[in-house]
DNA sequence: ATTATAATTAACTAATTGCCGAACTGCAGT
DNA sequence: ACTGCAGTTCGGCAATTAGTTAATTATAAT
């Protein structure tokens, strides 16, 4: 996720008409002084201003490897709130719960501890371990802007329960249109579950889950996880 | 589209471990020889070898930027095969048929011609010109890779039919999902429409289209177009 | 009015880039 | 064995970058 991101940055400052302030843009997003910035990577702070007011036309894909590694870097060590609120246009009123575990989780074991019945999915998808998950409210996050936007937080390890769910086609060919992918899915008490969305959960090598149990215990439930 | 591809590319190669080895990687796809590469941005081949082998540690972005718009702009000048390609994932069966219009085509001609029932689309969009279609057989678009690797054409601002529509909600998923949106959405014999279809037509400004034409009878119509 | 703090600019040096030309390696035909 | 063609290597040189220090200009905040 982060590798995607600084590829997405520095692609967006090489191809700008004025890297610098296309520099200067992410800096800000990252809410960081070109004096913080500077010692981040170890260099006086004119150094900083010089890249930015264009001073160098064509400064080192080095020089731009680190800079925008270092304000990813830097988020990251407090937390990654930048980053992740990157990967979402706001407004996640269709996200109940994000989180992250601080370390990998079997996906038996998240299964076992929700009660899920396992729907699509093969023993050895079923060992790997995640690193954080994401309950959705599967109707809003249509109906919200950008379906998929706020789904992934730092790991894309993760587990994705829809609540909500109709048939279950939707939720799964979002995914498929999506580029990140899930672990796991998790349906919240579904209506019915069309063969497609098994179908498609099997193509893309998804575990496909459903659970019966409330949001609420199953956010307590997961609580106990880190 | 041409941006888009640029930054993708110029991206990869600032953030690349070997640089070198990923222009090179494009290179390849775009099926240049150093030596056409080399004329194309008007130096000696030498230099194209330099950068690949990595002489220079840290090139400029000017350097890369010229590179990878210099691959891109070529192969639009050869009809953008590759660059359009990049953006599918081959595998085009459940595309019955995609073409581009030599001129604009208003959304309502289209419309009539096929003798389309306006689900969902205020006035000011449907005088707007469109520029191609593509038919896609739903089940199979989603069955198959890429749900929307394979739909657009050159231009964006074009009609996508979708046959084999259950419900309709799975495509104007796809479509949420998708970054790149078309004008106007026809199904093509839908079972039902569900009003989550239209809902999320209106929230996208897209057209939304039903026909009862078979697809045959579509494309015959449509060759009159150009 | 004063004091910080953030940002900009100038002047300067060592290191590196961007480009060339020319020689060299490898390989697929003929 | 010879001829191309694509790619590699490298010394050399002007132009540019990456960095420093130090002075200057905003922009807030007391």
């Amino acid at each position: 996720m982060q590798k995607q991101l600084t590829r997405r940055m520095a692609g967006e400052i090489v191809i700008s008409e004025k890297p610098g302030d296309t520099l200067k843009k992410w800096r800000n997003i990252f809410k960081l002084s070109q004096k913080n910035l500077a010692s981040l990577l170890n260099v006086k702070p004119s150094v900083v201003c010089d890249f930015e007011k264009g001073r160098r036309a064509s400064p080192g894909i080095g020089t731009v490897r680190k800079f925008v590694e270092a304000m990813v870097e830097y988020d990251k060590a407090q937390g990654g709130k930048i980053v992740s609120s990157m990967f979402s246009k706001d407004n996640n009123s269709a996200v109940y719960d994000i989180r992250e575990f601080n370390t990998g989780t079997p996906i038996t074991k998240l299964i076992k501890e929700i009660k899920g019945d396992i729907l699509s999915g093969n023993e050895d998808i079923l060992e790997r371990p995640i690193y954080g998950y994401t309950i959705v409210d599967s109707l809003k996050a249509i109906t919200t802007f950008n379906v998929f936007g706020d789904l992934y937080g730092w790991s894309n390890e993760r587990a994705i329960f829809f609540s909500g769910v109709h048939y279950g086609r939707s939720p799964m060919i979002a995914i498929r249109a999506h580029p990140v992918k899930p672990r796991v899915v998790i349906y919240v008490k579904p209506k019915t579950i069309d063969k497609l969305a098994t179908k498609l959960a099997e193509m893309e090598r998804i575990v496909l889950v459903k659970t019966e149990l409330e949001e609420k215990e199953i956010v307590t439930i997961l609580k106990k996880f880190n």
